[in-house]
DNA sequence: CATTCGTGAAGACGAAT
DNA sequence: ATTCGATTTCACGAATG
């Protein structure tokens, strides 16, 4: 039963000689700095200039070392992970449909009965048509979509779940399987504090931006998911590293935007245009040249609103105090 | 020439009615 | 369901270097 699971399982994780095996992707590509992995964000950042190198990784094999066939026997965890991606979450029975014991010997027509009743129980609640059918192509869409934009294993699971909950419910009914699904797993990526932006999410969804929005305030307030507004601050390490900016402009983008949020200059703003105007004035605070053009190209924010909301944050902190250029 | 800056019209959204 | 106010976007042109 388990000679698939074994050989995919036994497989050693490479050897932790560092220096011996350390090939150029241990290092940044950009300043030889030493790697470091982020598994809550599910990327792999250089420690000195913040690169963002990796966003999603290949499994590297089993996370525990053996040394021994004793030692192996008593790591190894034999089978698949239980998961919510899986439309029966990675769990099945098999009932055998023959009438007959494990001895081979025919069953008592009392135990007849009851195997009939749970075969039929077990057929219900794997293959329910209506519901497997929705589900299935539901999580595979999840899961492709949420590897495309480097997200964690964790939520992707949330976000089954949560397509889970809204089908339980019935509001999927009227409404693309796709469309909840992306909507599913933008709104599971936000409650980790892991957003992708709405153009981020359409770039690999198969439904445009005003559907699956429409679709998550919908399913949003049905489930009543307590979803706090994004903190712009959780997208600027991520456009300053695609910015390919230094650690100075990002902290003091932060800097700015911290002093912004004191006086209340958040509401109402959608977060990225905050978190772009930011790094715009940080990189002129900084004399770093970035240009709107840049900025804009990579947070989806238009130039027209960088130029509105940057003098604002300049503004906000202590006027005199320059507490970003000191140069 | 590249970049920044400002404007009016238009669309989308949340909140209030 | 409609209205209202604020925000963002688009398309343009002007100013700046």
């Amino acid at each position: 039963m388990n000679t698939t699971h074994t050989t995919l399982r036994e497989r050693e994780a490479p050897e932790a000689t560092t220096d011996a095996v350390d090939g150029p992707a241990h290092r940044c590509p950009e300043c030889e700095g030493h790697l470091a992995r982020d598994e809550e964000r599910g990327e792999t950042v250089c420690e000195d200039c913040g690169l963002v190198v990796d966003e999603d990784q290949i499994d590297p094999g089993p996370e525990w070392r053996a040394y021994d066939a004793a030692e192996r026997e008593q790591k190894r965890r034999v089978g698949p992970p239980s998961t919510k991606l899986m439309h029966d979450e990675g769990l099945s029975t098999k009932i055998d449909w023959r009438n007959t014991d494990t001895n081979g010997r025919t069953l008592s027509s009392r135990k007849r009965r009851q195997m009939h009743r749970l075969r039929r129980l077990d057929s219900t609640s794997k293959a329910n048509p209506s519901k497997a059918r929705t589900l299935q192509p539901a999580l595979k869409e999840v899961s492709r979509m949420g590897s495309a934009l480097g997200l964690p294993d964790h939520v992707r699971e949330t976000a089954s779940v949560i397509f889970r909950r809204a089908h339980d419910e019935d509001l999927v009914r009227g409404r693309s399987i796709e469309g909840v699904a992306t909507a599913a797993l933008y709104a599971a990526a936000r409650q980790a504090d892991i957003p992708r932006t709405a153009d981020e999410m359409e770039r690999v969804s198969r439904v445009d931006v005003k559907e699956f929005q429409r679709t998550y305030r919908y399913i949003s307030r049905e489930l009543g998911l307590e979803i706090r507004p994004v903190d712009p601050d959780t997208y600027v390490d991520r456009f300053i590293s695609d910015l390919g900016l230094s650690s100075e402009v990002e902290r003091c983008a932060r800097t700015l935007l911290s002093a912004a949020r004191e006086q209340g200059l958040h509401s109402g703003k959608k977060p990225t245009s905050m978190a772009a105007g930011a790094i715009y004035a940080a990189g002129v605070l900084t004399n770093e040249k970035v240009t709107q053009e840049e900025v804009s190209e990579v947070t989806d924010v238009t130039k027209v609103t960088i130029r509105k909301r940057y003098p604002e944050l300049v503004e906000a902190v202590d006027p005199g105090e320059t507490p970003c250029a000191a140069l």
